[in-house]
DNA sequence: GACGATAATGAGAAAGATTATCATTTGCAA
DNA sequence: TTGCAAATGATAATCTTTCTCATTATCGTC
């Protein structure tokens, strides 16, 4: 399933970088997360990671988003909805934070240097030093007026 | 326990007002929710609520916040941990944001106009109405130098 | 390349939060 | 006051995530 001597993907070698033992369901998992540019749940990691290696089980996907979050790989998610969703804590990808499509539940991603330096101004004035911010917003489509009939 | 001709609270009223049966359940709760004036889960909630009323079930106090969320008057809020978190939906009081503090898990709630706006345009932008913010920031203490030993 | 200590895995049980079920009770309009 | 639809209490079911423990695999060492 796995040419001998196919390189390991990027989140792979991150994985070994940590001084983290690289099992084969680890480095299936790996694969797989490097490969999707989506924000995934945990149920759908495993359907990937299937396709992929047949012999893994869901608990050990659990078991590695926990190692791989703790170990700054990867990022949790929470869009409601019950459960977490992952991406890879990508360091040229940078932080962004997530609009939602209210109607299709689409997450589309943004960045802003403003909004950035904003929440970190407000907490400072706080008296506080920003750990983590978690922010995601709901949208609708907005209507066009449609120029004539 | 309570008075006979005891004026109900504003919750209990605006429950009224949407046109919902108000039972005795559900007055308690309202009462409770009206003399709370931070974001306590169902648990906590329950616990009040018995305070006021030993014969009411959580099951209940699951269905209220739900119905009252449904329908405008409460707001469900999630700073992780697994469980929702409740505050009224006040009109007076305003939107307002959450500060948790790292270490010690207190929120501190907080306003800002100009993050107001700058999500709102954000959004608007991207071709989007802004339905709902949702939106945390965790942060440390700032340690202040100590001004001589 | 084999060995062994140690850590990881698979399968399923358990936990924790929330919702559903259903017999009984209650609010409220007539 | 009566009647009926809706709400409640107790508890089962559901859903996501973590835990348990016997088995298996990794990786440093020989
Ligand atoms: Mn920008
Ligand atoms: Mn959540
Ligand atoms: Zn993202
Ligand atoms: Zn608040």
């Amino acid at each position: 399933m796995k040419e001998p001597n196919s390189p390991d993907s990027p989140l792979a070698d991150l994985c070994r970088q940590r001084g983290l033992k690289l099992t084969g369901q680890r480095r299936t998992i790996a694969f797989v997360l490097s490969d999707s540019d989506d924000h995934p749940d945990v149920e759908e990691l495993y359907r990937r990671a299937v396709e992929v290696d047949p012999r893994i089980s869901i608990a050990t996907v659990y078991r590695t988003v926990r190692l791989f979050e703790e170990n700054g790989i990867l990022q949790r998610r929470d869009f409601g909805g019950g459960r977490a969703r992952y991406e890879v804590a990508d360091g040229d990808h940078g932080d962004h934070y997530h609009l939602i499509d209210a109607d299709t539940g689409k997450v589309i991603e943004f960045e802003n240097t403003e909004l950035d330096s904003l929440l970190e101004g407000i907490v400072r004035q706080m008296g506080y030093d920003l750990v983590t911010t978690r922010l995601s917003v709901v949208g609708r489509r907005t209507v066009k007026p449609r120029t004539r009939g």
